[in-house]
Order: C-alpha cells, then sequence, then structure tokens
DNA sequence: GCGGGCATCGTATAAATATGCATGGCTTTG
DNA sequence: CAAAGCCATGCATATTTATACGATGCCCGC
C-alpha cells in the first residue's frame, strides 16, 4: 500500500475539513485532501464518510449525530397547517380543520406537539381534524392562535 | 399535466411517509407514492425533497431541521489526536506518538493540557512525542485512555 | 519462513440523485 | 381573446455516490 498515513488520520483529517469549510461533494473533498497531500480515491471516501456517519446536506457534509433522533420528528406547525390546512370552522367550543385526504393525522400530531393550553383534545380522521377545547371563548382564543400561524 | 392533485397535497403525503416509515431512496418513494395514486417521476421527487429539506440518511430521509453542527466540539485532545496522529507505540514505560511534519508540538501541547496524573512528562520533537510515565503499569493504562479517545 | 484470515484500498461499474431543456397549463395584462 | 410570464413537470442525461471484486499488505500461529 503507498504511502500512507492511515486510515484514522485521514479520518481526521476529513473531519477537520467539513467542520470548517462547506464541502460539497467527496470529489471536492478529495481534491482538498490531495492538497493536504493525501491522496485516495472517490470510493474509499464514500466508506470514510459512511464511517465517520456524515451526511450529505444543501450546505455541505455534516454529522449524523444530531439527527440520531426518532423518525417521528414532524415539521412545525406552521409548516404543517401550510401544508395540509385547508379550512378551519368553528363550532362552538370546537375548530374544524379540514385538510387533504390523508392529511390529518400529521396534522392533528403538529397541533399536539404545539400544546396549547387551550386543546382540550383532538381527534384525526381521514381528511378532518376535531380540536375540542372547554368553551367557546377558549376556541376564539385557540383559533387566533392558529391563523397568526399562517401569517 | 396529468391527474394531478397538488404539489401541497404530494409534499403533505411525502412528509407522512417518511415520518412513519424509512424510505430508502426516491425511486423507492415514487413507488409508494404510486400506491397512493400520486404519480410522479424520480425527478420530480428530487426537487420535493429539497424543498422540504429533507436529507437522507442510512436510516431514511429526515427532516434537516435538527441539523446542529460542531464536529469539533470534542474535549481538546481528542481533537488533536485525531487530527495529529499517526501511530502509537509503547516502549515500556513510555509512550511514542507518531504525527506528520510538524504536528508534535501540538500534539505534546494537547497532551499536557489535559494533565492525566499518568504523564511524568512529554518531549516534543518534529514528528515524534514521547511521553515518559513511572512505570510499564502506568503507561498502560495511560495507553488505554489515549486509545479510548479514538473511540 | 509459510499459509490463513482480516483489513484496506483501487478499479470498474451500478445505483441514486440532480439538472438542462421543452412542454403545457394557469394567471395576469392589455 | 392574445400575449407574456410563471410554475410544475417529464424526459434525457450529467453528476454524484455506492458497491462488487480483486489485489496487496499485515499480523499471527505454526
Amino acid at each position: 500500500m503507498a504511502i500512507h498515513a492511515g486510515k484514522k488520520y485521514r479520518h481526521g483529517q476529513i473531519l477537520n475539513l467539513v467542520a470548517s469549510e462547506p464541502v460539497s461533494s467527496q470529489d471536492d473533498l478529495r481534491r482538498r485532501l490531495a492538497q493536504r497531500k493525501l491522496r485516495v480515491t472517490q470510493a474509499t471516501l464514500s466508506r470514510d464518510l459512511q464511517e465517520l456517519k456524515l451526511i450529505k446536506t444543501p450546505e455541505g457534509y455534516k454529522p449524523a449525530a444530531a439527527l440520531a433522533e426518532d423518525a417521528s420528528a414532524l415539521p412545525p406547525l406552521a409548516h404543517a397547517l401550510r401544508e395540509f390546512l385547508l379550512d378551519i370552522r368553528p363550532a362552538e367550543n370546537m375548530l374544524v380543520l379540514k385538510t387533504p385526504p390523508g392529511g390529518a393525522q400529521a396534522l392533528a400530531a403538529a397541533v399536539d406537539r404545539a400544546k396549547f393550553p387551550e386543546v382540550a383534545g383532538t381527534i384525526a380522521g381521514d381528511d378532518t381534524v376535531l380540536i375540542i377545547t372547554a368553551r367557546r371563548k377558549t376556541r376564539e382564543s385557540l383559533q387566533k392562535k392558529i391563523e397568526a400561524e399562517l401569517q
């Protein structure tokens, strides 16, 4: 094996590089390492990046450690509302939210996650979310907050 | 344009899908959407995923929201080791660390700052650090600690 | 020393993802 | 309504990433 400085060392250099400046591709990384006298092929870097748990983002490679969380991380409420909400209908102490087919579960989850004090509970079907509040006044307050999320 | 239900709706379905089960590729995603009567091409999904800020991880697509970084939030010693260490050689009551040319001073400084009780003293040349401990047993203990820093 | 097992790596190529360009529909303006 | 501008999209293809396979080096026991 050629002039090798060891995989450990190369991994350290890779971590340094991606932490200090955006690296847009494995070939980009390969060129930068070459400047540091480390000559390896793209194939090796593909393996290295996997071992180092670095993932590609629009802003370069980043450690995946931060995203180790469960797959249930949902987008914020505002986003869910923009994506799913078709209509809001007030009904005394309740709010009825309409979504496209299949969207209700996701929207309800986002509402729950927002933990509004006004919300007594939610029920989601396929394209409808029912939000229940204590009283009509409570519902008015909640409705304002939700409409504010829509800007 | 075919029977389409709108980009917003498709985006909602994509968020649902990737939140509920791992999706390994854009083609995988394309097939699952087809089951929900959404027919689009991989090219469209590539654009969708970018707009939704979903990034590919070994466990499927995830929201990029949780993109903390700092690969270098490591303790200084671990960082220095990753950056400089090429080799560790034990020698009775001493450890010899090899670095790339010019790296020894920096690595030795990091070792000193870590203040291991085992370390009697260090001597750094250009590409070699000599760490001196009291006895062979002491060196073994230190060596384990240093190797642990490398993961 | 000699073979076996393991790890690393490059080459070639497959697989996955991104993109230039053209099309068709929708909306706005006059 | 026509013309213009804009979006969303598909198709074809370029670019990027992953992998199957074989070669080489190293360590270890005999």
